[in-house]
DNA sequence: GCGAGGCTGACACCGCGCTGACACAACGTA
DNA sequence: TACGTTGTGTCAGCGCGGTGTCAGCCTCGC
């Protein structure tokens, strides 16, 4: 973990820097806005202290800036001015956590743990197997990168395969997971939906053994 | 938006409705632990406010068997005691923000907003996905910089859209987070809010993925 | 070579989603 | 209180995309 101490106090520089040493983080500092602004924007951390008194640039405009340029790394900003339309200011600025000075050694690092644990926690809902991607947030899938329009029905069926991409599943199995317990379709509907994804997909992704059912044709080439 | 704000003292609840209401948000109440953790591990809240004094089950045991059940849901605590040890217990639990009594509604809305948005990664009051671009403070809509008049409805529908402008949403998940529980609308009531929205936005902003739900079109054209 | 299971193109149908018109409630105003 | 205004849900109708059905062909396995 990389943090960012901005602060211009050296005496409370020195303690942060302690304190989130010893909290496991690598500790970079800095002492004004200018030069807050830049670090902030090049390089990459994972949590950054702000301090928003600081000479040449105000620390609000430093974070400003930076939400602007799309930094979205978490900001946690200390002020010595405690008011709660200050606090407003700061948090609608783009602060992720706000602690007014004085504060507790302890109860930063903890809203910095909290913070940082917070930010890692964002992850896609993407998953692949062999050429094939699904992107279940944009209900999207690509072959080799390249996107593939598919139906919401297609969509679902490519789901349940890739689901058991390691098995053959059969029909009737397909059938159930696709339209519950509605029995009205006869068997040759999934034939034709399989067909139809296929001529988008090209060959090579969809197998069928005989007699059993389909698969995703991925990792096992099934014979 | 969907919050709930689980809070005993009556008071205090209903001003906290009233302030999240005119944030935007859909609020739903309840008074003691219990209930409030059904209510979170059964249902989808877009943000949590937590009192810690509540009868039946304390706040701190509610959140943390929410967080054991993994619901990463933001959550902001209130407390009547402002001790930083305290404060640091309420964060380890898993707690998103806090907020010492008394505090200003005010201050409470914008945490409250600014927690929303980071849940979905992103900084501050003014957030935009493409041409357009939402400003939280003066609940404003802008497509390439030209503002445009939207209704009360309309922003919450849009603002939800930025939220989660990664991904294709359900109609039902956009009808529970507009309406809440409250299902005595048609879907089409959603339809027709969608068309008038589009016809002052023009095309090219919301799009429709056919079974599946709609999505903000940013720089991304989908396959 | 035969038969059954699987594939495919054509077609029809159905329902999803869009739209304009209307109804009605909430609100401000004269 | 009566009246416009505004916001929003409801309704009916419609176009079209998605999907089931069908008939016929292909192909695999014996």
């Amino acid at each position: 973990m990389r943090a960012l101490a901005v602060e211009d106090d050296a005496r409370i520089a020195t303690d942060l820097t302690s304190a989130l040493q010893a909290a496991g983080f690598v500790v970079q500092t800095c002492a004004d806005g200018e030069a807050a602004w830049f670090l902030g924007d090049t390089e990459d951390f994972d949590l950054i202290v702000l301090d928003l008194g600081l000479p040449r640039l105000d620390g609000l405009t430093v974070l400003k800036r930076w939400r602007a340029a799309g930094r979205d790394m978490p900001v946690l900003v200390l002020t010595a001015r405690g008011t709660w339309s200050e606090r407003v200011e700061g948090i609608d600025a783009g602060a992720d956590d706000y602690l007014p000075k004085p504060f507790r050694m302890e109860e930063l690092v903890a809203r910095a743990r909290a913070l940082v644990r917070r930010s890692a926690g964002r992850g896609g809902a993407v998953q692949s197997a062999g050429e094939l991607t699904l992107d279940a947030n944009r209900m999207t899938v690509a072959r080799r990168g390249v996107p593939v329009a598919v139906t919401a029905l297609e969509y679902r069926l490519l789901g349940y395969l890739m689901l058991h991409h390691a098995r053959v599943v059969a029909p009737g199995e397909l059938l159930e997971h696709l339209y519950g317990d509605d029995f009205s379709r006869e068997a040759n509907a999934l034939e034709a939906l399989v067909a139809r994804l296929r001529r988008k997909l090209g060959p090579g992704i969809i197998g069928t053994r005989r007699g059993f059912g389909y698969f995703l044709q991925g990792a096992e080439a099934q014979g």
